[in-house]
DNA sequence: AGGCAGTTCTACAACGTTGTAGGCAACGTT
DNA sequence: AACGTTGCCTACAACGTTGTAGAACTGCCT
């Protein structure tokens, strides 16, 4: 029941190349030949067998897509963004879960997929620039967050540094004292992380608020659910926190509800602000305040790169691509 | 950079087959040439090249998810446990988006990706059943929602109609008498949206309560914006729901923002009750009482039903699996 | 008429892998 | 000593496609 260019070629006797040429729209293909191949094309309903074509032109069409979760909204949204730039480029897109271990990390950048791939985009929790050093001979990469130290590869980021230091100097702005962090990781992992602290302590420094560690909860991953107990270990622990600047959109939305559980309003009695923008936070109640990264704008440049990258482009130096994100002040703080 | 068999096997000074059989665990190797063959992989990092196994064997170890949005959480949770359930099968996933576009849709089925992809699981909006005879000689597929009328294909779903008439009857046992629902569509595709009307309907009656069609509000789409625009129309209407029964967990959250705006508390003033069991409900403000579809049960079995067509089964009939569903009772309803 | 350029088509090889068929030793059995 | 069996390995072909080289034909110019 599937055709190939050989049945294709018997049926409207011609050549097997000449089935080709019209498949590929080459020129010099008389009219009457071409008529003749695209009705027996039509009649076979024969499709062309990619695999083989990938084998033969060394490229496959397919460029993977390496998320620590795809149901963290963040990476939902981002995966969307993704596909569709991809799409403009005639990719499409395997996606890949590294549930942000490292180890799965390492066997994705070890190029598990490789040849199957024209190339990779990567968002890693954390990977060391040892892990990426193995990446010599895999296929073409673009990393998306902020530069691994020393790593060779491509980036594409926002400035995670400036953008919660807005953010945290925006909730100082509006006379909170004790604002506290919820996201922060002790592992020398979690890059992200430990660049939203920075700005986090940056703004403290600049407003001229002391830094308290006793404000600043940990969370293992950053879901709802590690919001909302960090959140609880916060007020557990006597400590009484006017504002929370929490490291991510699901971390806030969970501590908006444990304030909630906890009989606090936001924002009157304690401010929330995320970062990410996720569409949930613009629905929330109350609205999310929270750093809005352009993700459109991330995955169009990610995939830019990588279209540079697989076409043959070989800088000296890794590249390290900004992309733009504005502060979302909505009801929450 | 890149390596071949061949490569290998002149550095072992062996045959290229035998450097093939060492890497495929064949037992009639001497140890002694095992050895040999495996230093030399390793001394070039050699990776066998998956484009030209898949020509080989004509199986490519990818599998294809066609949903019509990742940022819809549901979609993007079920890929999460699509991408798992597949990865015990050895397969990897690629994700299509059709934007839930009849048009798109027919594309995917259409099998664009022929002979990329060993098999399609296919989570359709808009698809007919005569959409569905096209796809005679596509590559095995399993449809996820309830049947597509008439079409051929082995499908997954739940009971849509039973879990919406739970859902209202539950309800309507708290005394509720004016239950709206969002999310119906006008159109004669929709067909979630047609069985969970349909569902809302017989627990109306069940409960002996009129069906006024001035409490169904249409939704093009099912998104946050959806649901509080059709909240919003439905107050502006001069009806007075003491409940909404929507049709998914989106719609239900932008519904409650907008009843919030409105200044009407949920669930005093009017209950909510969605579909899905997203994330999000479990840490909204308040809880949201919704349908709970398992949606690795549906996950697991789509992948087990694509691996049985995969491996070959050719069953008459088209099958029909249900999945579990239960009613998860929050503070919203 | 001869030659040249352009058009249209074909035959062949190659992409990197694995299935098949078969060769050659070494071994145990008759 | 002859024979079959088993273990280990090799050579070749094939999966379906496209690039290359070139053959056959046409039309045009001198």
């Amino acid at each position: 029941m599937r055709h190939r260019l050989k049945d294709v070629a018997e049926r409207a006797g011609v050549s097997v190349k000449t089935v080709s040429n019209v498949v590929n729209g080459y020129v010099h293909v008389r009219p009457e030949t071409r008529a003749r191949v695209e009705s027996a094309i039509a009649e076979l309903n024969y499709r062309p067998n990619l695999t083989a074509r990938s084998l033969r032109k060394g490229r496959t069409g397919v460029i993977a897509l390496a998320v620590p979760e795809l149901d963290i909204p963040y990476f939902a949204e981002l995966t969307r963004h993704v596909v569709n730039a991809a799409a403009h480029h005639g990719w499409t897109v395997l996606v890949d879960q590294t549930g942000g271990s490292h180890e799965q990390e390492r066997v994705v950048v070890a190029g598990i997929r490789d040849h199957l791939i024209d190339g990779l985009i990567f968002s890693p929790l954390a990977l060391t620039a040892a892990d990426l050093a193995a990446l010599a001979d895999g296929p073409p990469m673009v990393l998306l967050g902020e530069r691994v130290h020393g790593g060779p590869a491509d980036h594409v980021a926002i400035d995670n540094v400036a953008a919660a230091r807005r953010m945290v100097t925006h909730v100082a702005g509006t006379g909170r004292r004790r604002i506290a962090a919820i996201g922060a990781q002790r592992t020398a992992q979690g890059v992200s992380a430990r660049l939203r602290l920075q700005g986090y302590r940056a703004a403290l420094e600049a407003a001229g608020l002391p830094y308290d560690e006793g404000l600043v909860a940990p969370a293992a991953s950053w879901h709802r659910a590690d919001g909302a107990a960090a959140m609880r270990a916060l007020l557990g622990s006597g400590a009484r926190p006017d504002a929370v600047f929490c490291f991510n959109d699901t971390l806030a939305l969970g501590a908006m509800r444990a304030l909630h559980e906890a009989g606090l309003r936001v924002p009157q009695d304690v401010a929330v602000a995320g970062f990410d923008d996720i569409e949930d936070g613009r629905f929330s109640v109350p609205t999310l305040t929270t750093v809005a990264p352009d993700k459109e704008e991330i995955a169009r440049l990610a995939v830019e790169l990588l279209a540079e990258l697989i076409g043959g482009h070989r800088g000296a130096a890794a590249r390290e691509v900004s992309a733009s994100y504005r502060l979302e002040l909505r009801e929450s703080a």
